[in-house]
DNA sequence: TCCATATTTCGATAATCATCGAATCGTGGA
DNA sequence: TCCACGATTCGATGATTATCGAAATATGGA
């Protein structure tokens, strides 16, 4: 993952609605949720609402299938584990980390420092 | 950690220089950086990067202390894993993960589902 | 006290973004 | 074929944001 691609992901997930629809997907897993529900759930209107889908997935972070006349998002966690990645890249500069650096907990970052660079 | 600010971490770190500045306090660790040595190493002006720090420092994200005439900037790391943590919160309904879902490692959302709520 | 340096604030400009209603597109059932 | 429904696209509006140079503020040294 490379710096625009994480920086498209951020500016969409840093939108309220974008947020909570994001929230929803990852706590829904891979059976996901179609537009309507989420537009629902969210109380918006659903020309908004797939206005911040579209830009949840041109960040790469919500992949959708459709099934019959419903369109199903899910969460795309290589990707949201690409970001973790990213922004933890390096921490304290390989030095190991203090107590409240939990940045870079050992099962992630020292036994394997780079543990999503496999992500696009 | 509550949404509100989640999205102005996110909306902080969304931005070209901001990003690229956090990533280098990541890796500086506690001794941190002034506001003149970020600024020339990402090559914009000052003003600019004044700009941008205070709005990693509104988010949260980074802290400043003064040493003689230099303004150190350092990340603010519980605030790193509060933001970490919110976006993989009841990841996948708490069922455990699939193998690409590295969202939930064991050793943090599981045996410990909520590390970072102690973060404001 | 006076000057040099580091940083922030201010003012203006250009660009991007969120929102909504209306219109359009695509799918499936009658 | 026609209709209903879910979803997206379009157009317009209002708000937020990034950028720069100039000016102001603050600290430390001569």
């Amino acid at each position: 993952m490379d710096a625009p691609a994480v920086i498209r992901a951020l500016g969409a997930l840093a939108q309220e609605h974008r947020l909570a629809a994001f929230r929803l997907l990852v706590q829904a897993g891979d059976e996901g949720m179609h537009a309507g529900a989420i537009a629902e759930r969210l109380g918006i209107v659903s020309s908004s609402m797939s206005f911040h889908l579209a830009a949840l997935a041109h960040a790469g972070l919500v992949s959708q299938r459709r099934q019959s006349r419903l369109i199903i998002y899910t969460v795309n966690y290589p990707a949201m584990n690409g970001l973790m990645g990213y922004l933890t890249e390096n921490c304290c500069g390989g030095v190991p980390c203090l107590d409240d650096a939990v940045c870079c907990p050992p099962q992630t970052n020292i036994a394997n420092p780079h543990p999503a660079e496999n992500v696009a």
